[in-house]
DNA sequence: TGCCTCCTGAACATCTTGTTCGGTTTTGTA
DNA sequence: TACAAAACCGAACAAGATGTTCAGGAGGCA
C-alpha cells in the first residue's frame, strides 16, 4: 500500500478515536472527521463509503485483532503471558484489555461503549465457541448448546463493561474469578 | 388532555412504530412520520422536541408499563396471572411479553431490537434489585452486589433475546426454567 | 527524470432538521 | 348556538450534513 494512503487511513482513524471518546457517534460529523485528521473531503470518500463504513473498519481493526491474539492456537503469541492452561484463553484477553491494547479502552469505556461492547461479543462468539468444553461440568443438559454459548458471551461481555466502567480497580485474576463464578 | 393531542400523539407513535418495524431508527426522517402520521410538520415538534424524544416515549409508554404491571407490589394486577410466589415475576413478565402487549414482540424482535432490548434491561434493573432474596442461595460471597445484580439482569435480557431470534416456540414455563439454571 | 497514483479544496445538488407564522379547524364551555 | 381558546396546517426558511465532481498540485516509485 502507498505511504500516502497508509497516513491517511490512519490519520483518519486516529481522528475518529479522539472523537470518539468524546461525543456521541451519531453527532460525529465527516466534517470534523477530516477536519481533525487535516485531509480532503474528497479523500476521506476515497476511502470510506462512509462514517458508519469508517466505524466497521475500526471495529474489525480492534477485536479481530485482540481476538485473534487471544486465539489460543497461535503459540507464538501466548508465551507473552505465559498462559498454557486451556482455560485461561478468557484471563489472557482480560490482560489484554488493561494492557489497553490499540486505545480499545478508551473506545470501551467511552461515550460508544455500547456500540463497542456489541462488537466485542460478536467477536467473542466464536472464541466461546472453541472453549466450550471448559464449560461442559457447568451446564445443564436441559440447556440448549445455543442459548448455553449465548450465556457465556455476554457473561464475559457483561462482567467486562462492570469492569470497566468501574474504572478497573480490580486485577484481571480477580474478574476472571468473577466470571468462572457467575457462569 | 384535549382528544386532538390525544389522536395526534397516537398516530405519531404508531406512525413510529410501523417504521421502526421496517428500517433502522437512524434512517428514519421526521419526514416519513409526519408523512405516515398525516400531521403537519409543526405539530409533530409540538409534541416532541425531537426523534430522539420520541424514542424515549415511547420506551417509557412500553417497558414502565410492562415493568410496573409486574411489580409484585400491585395486587391488582398480579392475579391476571395468579402468580402468588414472590419468585414468578420473571414468569409473569414472559407471560406479558408472549401476550405481545403493546405490540412490543414487533419492537424487540425487529431490525432496532438491539436498542429496545437495552431499554429493556436498563427497566428491568429496578426490578431485579427488589428481587434479589429470591437469588440469594445461588450468590456466592465472593461476587460484589452490584456485579450480581447486573448479571442476573442482563442474563434475562439475553434469555428473552434469544427467545425471540429463535421465534418464540417454547413455552415462557420453559424460558423461566432455562433462565433458573443459568443465573 | 517521468509516469502514475494519490491528495486537494472548492463548488455543487440534495436532503434533513428545527423554527416561524398567518390562517383554519376543532374543542369545551357559556 | 355562539364564542374564545387551543391545536393543527402547510408552506417557507435558514442552517447544516452528505456525498459527488473536477481541475490542478504534490508525492512515491522505478
Amino acid at each position: 500500500m502507498d505511504r500516502r494512503q497508509r497516513k491517511t487511513r490512519e490519520a483518519i482513524f486516529s481522528a475518529f478515536i479522539a472523537l470518539l471518546a468524546e461525543k456521541d457517534f451519531q453527532q460525529i460529523t465527516v466534517g470534523q472527521i477530516i477536519d481533525k485528521a487535516d485531509v480532503g473531503r474528497a479523500t476521506f470518500y476515497a476511502h470510506f463509503e462512509t462514517k458508519d463504513f469508517l466505524l466497521k473498519e475500526l471495529c474489525k481493526e480492534l477485536f479481530c485483532h485482540i481476538l485473534d491474539a487471544a486465539d489460543s492456537h497461535r503459540p507464538d503469541h501466548r508465551h507473552i503471558f505465559h498462559c498454557d492452561a486451556p482455560d485461561s484463553v478468557f484471563l489472557h484477553l482480560l490482560k489484554h484489555l488493561q494492557n489497553n491494547d490499540n486505545q480499545i479502552l478508551q473506545l470501551l469505556a467511552g461515550r460508544n461503549n455500547e456500540l463497542f461492547l456489541g462488537y466485542f461479543k460478536e467477536n467473542l462468539r466464536i472464541l466461546v465457541q472453541s472453549q466450550l468444553p471448559a464449560f461442559a461440568a457447568r451446564k445443564d443438559a436441559r440447556i440448549p448448546d445455543s442459548l448455553w454459548i449465548e450465556h457465556i458471551a455476554s457473561t464475559f461481555t457483561e462482567t467486562v463493561r462492570w469492569w470497566i466502567m468501574g474504572g478497573m480497580t480490580q486485577t484481571p485474576e480477580t474478574i476472571a474469578e468473577y466470571f468462572y463464578l457467575t457462569v
